[in-house]
DNA sequence: TTGCCACACGCCTCTACGGA
DNA sequence: TCCGTAGAGGCGTGTGGCAA
């Protein structure tokens, strides 16, 4: 009888690896080169360019608008990185430039934080308010002759949780600190520019000054990147041409998809995962359609989205998928979802958190557009809210989330 | 009148640092 | 080593709206 041993060591010996360098198929990841995305590095160039003059006394606001993965957090952090560089060795400038995901870090406090530790600037984490650390940072700045640019990703969350004295403070920065040379300017990046156009007036003029639109991919675009990436992650000739065309088809705005990159290199990655995995040295097309069939873009992102909720609210989550399951309803009162958010957390000996938490939570849920709320009506006694997925429940979607708790119980432990 | 819950408000605890 | 500081997060309670 052949052991199990000898089985995984048949199998990772005639394994076959046709990908090199998979951190290269990572969302994270910033090319050298962005295919389709130069001439927005022109522009972001064009609107920064007073900077590099070395006497530069203003700062400088764009709006970024886009929607998820046409290439904004990717195009902007390859800017920032590329205009340091070159500020610095061509025209002896000192510009700094800082990436803040307003999705971890909503709040005027934790974005001042993040920007202090990015200049390796020691704050204490406690006892100083926003707009002292940011008095802090233009100080700083100051003594060093440098300009800051400071890129705010998925702002939307900053606008919808933080008050208008907040966003007022951050945007007007200098209406608040008295400064000769404004050297803080900011990177706005937003999925849509609604979010921009319902502020306050006095703070949409003072940031849509300047806007620069990212529309979805097309076809023929997808196709480009997805071969620079199969160039860059790949080994030689192990991608089939078909499998690019498949997929940028499948994606391509123009052909009738959602124009999403992202999703578009995420399936080749799965792809040459599913053809590995088969012993085949090359990607067919064929695995390009089981790897599409895999992935549904709307689970995706709110699989993306799950990976920043924090152990409650991924708790409060599974709670809600497991009340829907046992009730057969589409939707369930906060009460009854309270009861089982209650027993499950107890199930992972977690203290369950009272219910104006629990209320926030299911806030928080809602505008990240996991869940969706109503108020009952008429043939309900008393007033409650009625809570639903926002999505058709899948079992890959249960299971993740479940992963995600058992991730999270495991790094508490 | 009662049951149910949203929401506001104030208080408490935690946290990490600086200073005595 | 202890205490003060101040923001964030969590919690309890009171009030009021709504429908049965």
């Amino acid at each position: 009888m052949v052991s199990a041993k000898d089985i995984l060591s048949d199998s990772l010996r005639s394994s076959v690896l046709i990908i090199k360098h998979k951190d290269k198929l990572s969302p994270d990841y910033v090319p050298e080169n962005l295919p389709h995305r130069e001439e927005k590095i022109k522009e972001l160039g064009f609107v920064f360019r007073d900077l590099l003059a070395g006497d530069a006394k203003d700062s400088e606001r764009v709006v970024i608008v886009g929607r998820t993965g046409t290439g904004k957090t990717a195009t902007v952090r390859l800017f920032g990185k590329n205009f340091e560089d070159i500020a610095e060795r061509e025209y002896g400038v000192k510009v700094k430039y800082v990436h803040v995901n307003c999705y971890r870090h909503r709040t005027l406090y934790l974005i001042s934080q993040e920007i202090a530790n990015a200049l390796k600037l020691p704050i204490p984490s406690r006892g100083l308010s926003a707009q002292e650390v940011f008095k802090m940072i233009h100080e700083y700045l100051d003594r060093r002759n440098i300009h800051l640019i400071v890129a705010l990703d998925e702002f939307g969350h900053f606008l919808n949780t933080a008050n208008t004295e907040e966003i007022y403070f951050l945007v007007r920065l200098y209406d608040e600190i008295s400064a000769i040379i404004k050297r803080i300017s900011y990177i706005f990046i937003v999925n849509e520019s609604h979010s921009i156009y319902k502020l306050d007036r006095s703070i949409r003029d003072h940031i849509a000054r300047r806007l620069i639109e990212f529309p979805p991919y097309r076809s023929m675009e997808l196709y480009d990147i997805l071969k620079y990436r199969v160039d860059e992650a790949f080994n030689d000739n192990a991608v089939d041409d078909e499998v690019l065309q498949f997929i940028s088809n499948t994606y391509g705005y123009d052909k009738g998809g959602n124009g999403n990159a992202r999703i578009a290199i995420e399936t080749l990655s799965l792809a040459g995962e599913i053809a590995e995995k088969e012993g085949s040295p090359v990607v067919l097309l064929d695995h390009a359609k089981k790897a599409n069939s895999t992935i549904n873009p709307e689970i995706q992102e709110i699989v993306d989205s799950l990976s920043y909720l924090d152990l409650h609210q991924l708790i409060l989550l599974k709670a809600l998928i497991r009340v829907l399951n046992k009730s057969k309803a589409d939707e369930v009162t906060m009460g009854t979802l309270e009861e089982e958010y209650i027993s499950l957390a107890r199930e992972f000996n977690e203290e369950p958190r009272r219910h104006t938490q629990v209320y926030e939570y299911l806030r928080k849920l809602k505008v990240i557009g996991i869940i969706n709320t109503r108020q009952s009506g008429k043939g309900m006694r008393g007033r409650t809210t009625l809570v639903s997925l926002s999505l058709p429940l899948d079992k890959r979607l249960d299971d993740y989330i479940m992963q995600q708790i058992v991730v999270r119980l495991k790094s508490k432990a």
